[in-house]
DNA sequence: CGTCTATTTGAATGTACTCAAAAGCGGTGG
DNA sequence: CCACCGCTTTTGAGTACATTCAAATAGACG
């Protein structure tokens, strides 16, 4: 359905887009297939690309010096995601970005990025919402982990995002909550007893 | 010293200014004084600036439902400072920037950022890259609060930011680290008597 | 010097962690 | 279709670290 991506981008940059910039944008992404526990993206090399959910689930982590891993963003149906440093500075990236189930994307090339955002002053401000969103979140995240505890971020959690709780594995969203899947295993046990 | 900020610019973008397009910026900027505990942004209000800061120490914090306090980022001679969420977006700003002493900054308004980006492609790239940086830190901040205890995130902070120890009182490094003063306190004691 | 704020220290509490093991679940091959 | 294997989730017991509440010291500033 390639009304989602465009309904995706009018809405965040609030304002319609013509058919033509439409098209000239959605002729540059190329569809393509990622099997379950299939790599996007590798920490260490360079990200290339922007990725568009079409449908699937993805996750992007990173590995810290203890080899723990420290889950950044879950990705799902609509949902934009990339290693926007390494997309964006062309150095090696900074998470790994995995395939949780079976999943297609629409993939935006960098070349493309900038001929978008070169011939179409639209998506220049579209990326730059697309960046500042990531920002955000990343800030926001930051103050709930310092000022609640993980049983109300575990709420917080899934109240904003249900489908983590259908599509993510509790493990995975423990590590996203910054505490051991057996913690998590305990909360939830607390809460179903009330 | 206007040198300080050319120098700044020229080594984040990695290239020369021509003394033309420097002036052009510089001329767009001016030169503001804060005294020790003023508020140069507040929560909720638009910010329409960004600061360099000339001289001093400025502070960024939000206060959570608690009414509790919560370091961002502590800001010294030589770096850029702003709620660059409020500052791109134009919507009211999530922190608080307040000065930690008498300090002095350069402040660009949104029109004359607007007005560098259009005229001068290097500033563009320049003004990229420091919303680029503020959200990779952001990112590794966030990775370091899940895989490092305290101790260890304090031993960080102390040794990429010298001058956090000297210039900012220790409830407000707490904040920064995401624990009590007490807790603090007690790290730093056990620290000293080994 | 006195006041206000910041830091330190003590004792009790709580939340998440580790180590360890058991139970549950899903997929594969016999 | 069932038995088995590997992986996820749950549960238990003991521990570690940060928190709370409270009070004592130390420092800064007028």
């Amino acid at each position: 359905m390639i009304e989602k991506i465009r309904q995706n981008i009018e809405q965040k940059i609030n304002q319609k887009l013509s058919d033509d910039e439409f098209r000239l944008f959605f002729d540059s992404l190329s569809l393509e297939g990622f099997t379950k526990k299939e790599i996007l993206v590798s920490e260490g090399k360079i990200c290339s690309f922007i990725y568009f959910i079409e449908s699937g689930t993805l996750h992007s982590y990173l590995t810290d010096p203890n080899g723990e891993i420290h889950s950044i963003q879950f990705g799902f149906e609509g949902y934009w995601i990339s290693d926007l440093f390494s997309f964006l500075s062309d150095k090696p990236a900074l998470f790994t970005i995995e395939a949780l189930e079976n999943t297609e994307v629409y993939s935006l090339s960098r070349m493309n990025f900038e001929k978008a955002c070169f011939e179409i002053p639209k998506f220049e401000r579209f990326f730059r919402i697309l960046i500042q969103n990531a920002y955000i979140n990343s800030q926001q995240r930051l103050a709930l982990t310092f000022s609640e505890d993980a049983k109300q971020r575990y709420l917080d959690l899934i109240k904003k995002q249900p489908l983590i709780s259908q599509k993510v594995p509790q493990y995975l969203i423990a590590s996203y909550l910054g505490i051991k899947p057996q913690s998590l295993s305990r909360i939830r046990n607390k809460l179903a007893k009330k």
